[in-house]
DNA sequence: CGACATTTTGATGAAGATCAAACTGGGTGG
DNA sequence: CCACCCAGTTTGATCTTCATCAAAATGTCG
């Protein structure tokens, strides 16, 4: 149970595939060649399994290399000296931790995991090819980009509108890198963490969700979602998905 | 009133100084040198006045140029389909429009004056020059920080400290390009422009304005900003500055 | 099985929204 | 200089959404 000796016990080579996911998100921006794939691959110089609900980062901590995402669900947060938490950000398989820590040599915020995750490094030095820096870049535009997005979310919506915005935009991003399964999808959080991510109670998101079931629209059981009816979520919700940049056969619902 | 016509009309050469609350901005991160700041100036190809309440870039719209504020108070924006605004951040003095505009080619928000605006562009081949394309790179960054913290300042805070923090943090903006006055700086935002920032109605920030005020705190009349008592605004707000990453006279409170 | 986290349900309370109207104050034109 | 206008501010009354508190039900995992 304790997180750095599974960390080291689980820093295992992890199988060639293990930046699929990112490469997948990263081309819904710019090409990459099979060679600068395969050279990127051969730059991991750490991988690491991190059991769920777990720290991984400290705000303030030096991290100087990339980390990605390979599998499993994390989230960034700040805690307020009230004890309150906000989420800001969710990671899934694909996403870069935080491109800014390359240059700033390190996170302001907490990066923690919700289910169990993998995650590879990527030093600096092998992010300086020029197309996967312009990458980053522009993953990091998009991080922006859904910041302001659940301003907006958190700011102008009501409750249901958040969750099923806040859902809508989960499953397009999964589906972005393959993760989907026609309508469903993996989908770990806990009420308790949507609450503290959508600034609502967990008493009131369960309330939503029940309405949502209700309305024949999703159904979030057993860590797994199901949207019944996209185009209704989206339309209910408000939900434009232009600000994910996805790629055209993602973009539109 | 048309503001096409003002604007051209306006476009006359602003004094060489247009450029000094960029640069007092800029070097809170980067050393720039007399040459380069004046190689700068000289790349300046539009300056506009753009009159208060006046749309200055709409969503979409093709941006490629930087914009950076000389004088007045600006905000970036979005309309929901409902009629509801929420604003994303705000431009003061030294401020850039949008770093992002330089790369993707547009801005994917509207920005609009608050009270009437001068603003310069720089054309992107003036940004490549090194310690600059460093110091963009920071700004970026610093919009991001100051988005997430909205994020949590509309989704973790009550009205009162919603309110203080986003008047601390506006002084300690414009403090580090020397534009306040001892406790005291312009602050040409109405009750409704308020309201659409922090996500409340405008007759509840009228009422926690006037318990602020009774409270010796702050006082906000005439588009005048006047705080009382600086350390207890920012204890009661819980606003800590260094998201803001100020060089060290403008760090501490 | 038993401990523990998570979800669900109920009852009550509070923060802030909404609606409506009066008041203020600066700017304009006669 | 005054009358007027319009935007913004202030005040009051009422209503809604969501928070909080508490406890029961359900599920999960060693």
């Amino acid at each position: 149970m304790d997180g750095t000796a599974m960390r080291q016990q689980c820093a295992r080579a992890i199988a060639t595939g293990c930046l699929d996911r990112f490469f997948l998100r990263v081309e819904h921006l710019v090409s990459l060649s099979d060679a600068e794939r395969v050279a990127l691959v051969a730059t991991v110089t750490n991988t690491a399994c991190i059991p769920p609900h777990h720290e991984i980062i400290r705000q303030g901590e030096p991290a100087e290399a990339l980390r990605v995402m390979i599998s499993g669900f994390a989230c960034r947060y700040k805690m307020l000296p009230t004890g309150r938490r906000q989420i800001i950000g969710y990671l899934v398989p694909g996403d870069a931790f935080d491109v800014r820590a390359t240059v700033l040599g390190m996170i302001d915020h907490n990066i923690g995991t919700v289910s169990a995750c993998e995650t590879a490094s990527l030093p600096r030095h092998a992010l300086l090819d020029h197309g996967l820096r312009d990458a980053l870049r522009l993953l990091h535009f998009l991080d922006n980009a859904i910041t302001a997005e659940w301003l907006i979310n958190v700011g102008q919506r009501s409750a249901l509108e958040r969750i099923g915005h806040l859902l809508c935009e989960t499953f397009f991003r999964l589906r972005a890198v393959g993760l989907t399964d026609g309508n469903e999808c993996d989908f770990p959080l806990s009420q308790g963490e949507l609450a503290d991510t959508l600034a609502l109670s967990s008493v009131h998101v369960n309330r939503t969700l029940m309405e949502l079931r209700h309305g024949r629209l999703l159904t979030l059981r057993n860590r797994r979602l199901l949207i019944s009816d996209l185009p209704a979520l989206q339309d209910i919700s408000g939900f434009d998905p232009s600000y994910l940049q996805l790629r055209s056969p993602y973009q539109a619902s």
